[in-house]
DNA sequence: GATACACCTTTACGCAGCGTCAATGTCAAC
DNA sequence: GTTGACATTGACGCTGCGTAAAGGTGTATC
């Protein structure tokens, strides 16, 4: 298959001048150019424009995007994993960002304090970050544990935030789920709050929400003891109720 | 509490040039400027810089920013949910790409097959939304319906995809726990590493692995008949066999 | 008072990664 | 031969600063 510019460019979701511009930068030469000086790629050039533009997406800079690529000891699946790593580390930085933000959410609504310092870590901690990212190896080698240390110490930050979100809102699940009981419908508007702060508390966990899945689980509620005892542990009853409740709010009846 | 330009900017982390930056676009304006042309930052322009750099982290343009942070009728709890909920996005949008890569590793590896289309799918789908971001509400209040039906699509396939992974995943457990239970020996070697893998399968459900729950998860698979009756399916007893390989591959007795 | 030094100021150029003209050539269809 | 969709090169513009130049200020030390 033979792709011209424009065909290459919707295919491939850049525009034209992208490809002229990474022509310009010898970063993905035509195939061959026609008689009427036309860029012409092929399949190779698409298999490589897909590798540009993975790594551009990470934001890996077109001047180290060529090194890459244009290595002649290029392991496509080696360069690949890495590239996973750094999504996923970029995943992590997105997490504690979102933790600080939630951090800010509850000191604006009161509560919490913090100080011109504090304000500021999130963004200093992603700077530290990025500085070891780059002189990482070098780092490592030098320094050895105390690199190891500190980002323990992120890690540690990233899922005490989260966990104490997760722990006010199963706080915000038992309340709510003792006032309805007293009802005593699990069809009741209360109860279905309930039910959806449990889906909310859920997705902490579960990166795929379902019904399925969350009508199980309440169902596993009331077949485990242990979750049994969590929830009966105020007022026996509570776990079915809560079963109920979800099985409404979710439509399964099972 | 009062800051010069070197005060505040190593307390937030960015560069004095940023805050002349910021000042020369009217983004952040000093509180006063004293006899000699000094730029002055008071607690006012502290929070001010912190917003600026939450949205900054989010990709938002310093002129969007501004927009933000001047209006007057400027709500910031909801504008901080509104930020969340774009961190949310992104975190998505992430989540999309690695599973665009995972499924790439996998091409290289043999097996699947990838149309020139489908390897930009990732890529497109993200223009897609980024449009529907920029122009979402109009979008979304004329059309209706289609922009949603658009981003149900894209849900659907990041599902697929991840979907994909998992049920490998899942059969590789399958496979390896059946040789191991021929064994008759859940701390052995091939026991353990089904274990492992099970514990890969679950990172695909779960942000955060605790060996505790994962040894508890482990026991419900005993507890709960619709598991055991997935894992006892082939062979009676695999599901407590599995049970008592995580047990030891967590360290936990309970 | 001189000198050093760390701080501040404005002005101005440079960079990536393209978008966006402008001016011009080419191909297929009518 | 004209229209219109494609292609070409060349050049300037934009963001969000980094960085260097050329200079003023504040405090300490000699």
């Amino acid at each position: 298959m033979e792709y011209t510019v424009q065909k290459l460019g919707s295919l491939a979701g850049v525009s034209t001048r992208t490809l002229r511009y990474y022509d310009e930068i010898g970063i993905l030469k035509p195939a061959r150019i026609n008689s009427s000086g036309y860029r012409i790629y092929g399949q190779k050039e698409v298999d490589r424009l897909q590798q540009i533009l993975f790594y551009r997406e990470l934001g890996v800079s077109l001047d180290r995007i060529k090194e890459i690529v244009t290595s002649p000891s290029f392991d496509g699946a080696a360069a690949l994993r890495e590239h996973r790593e750094k999504l996923l580390e970029k995943k992590e930085q997105l997490e504690l960002l979102i933790a600080n933000v939630d951090k800010t959410i509850a000191l604006t609504e009161g509560r919490m304090e913090m100080s011109d310092k504090e304000k500021f870590e999130g963004f200093k901690k992603k700077m530290i970050d990025e500085n070891e990212e780059k002189y990482g190896k070098e780092i490592r080698q030098k320094y050895g544990d105390d690199t190891v240390d500190k980002s323990n110490a992120k890690l540690q930050n990233m899922t005490q935030a989260q966990h104490d979100e997760v722990t006010a809102l199963a706080e915000q699940i038992t309340v709510t789920l003792a006032e309805a009981f007293k009802t005593g419908d699990p069809a009741d508007e209360l109860a279905q709050k309930a039910a959806e702060l449990h889906k909310q508390w859920l997705c902490y966990y579960w990166n795929e929400y379902s019904k399925e899945a969350h009508a199980g689980l309440a169902q596993v509620y009331v077949d485990d003891e242990r979750f049994t005892a969590y929830y009966d542990k105020e007022q026996p009853g509570t776990a079915a109720f809560l079963k109920d409740a979800i099985h409404i709010y979710t439509g399964m009846k099972r």
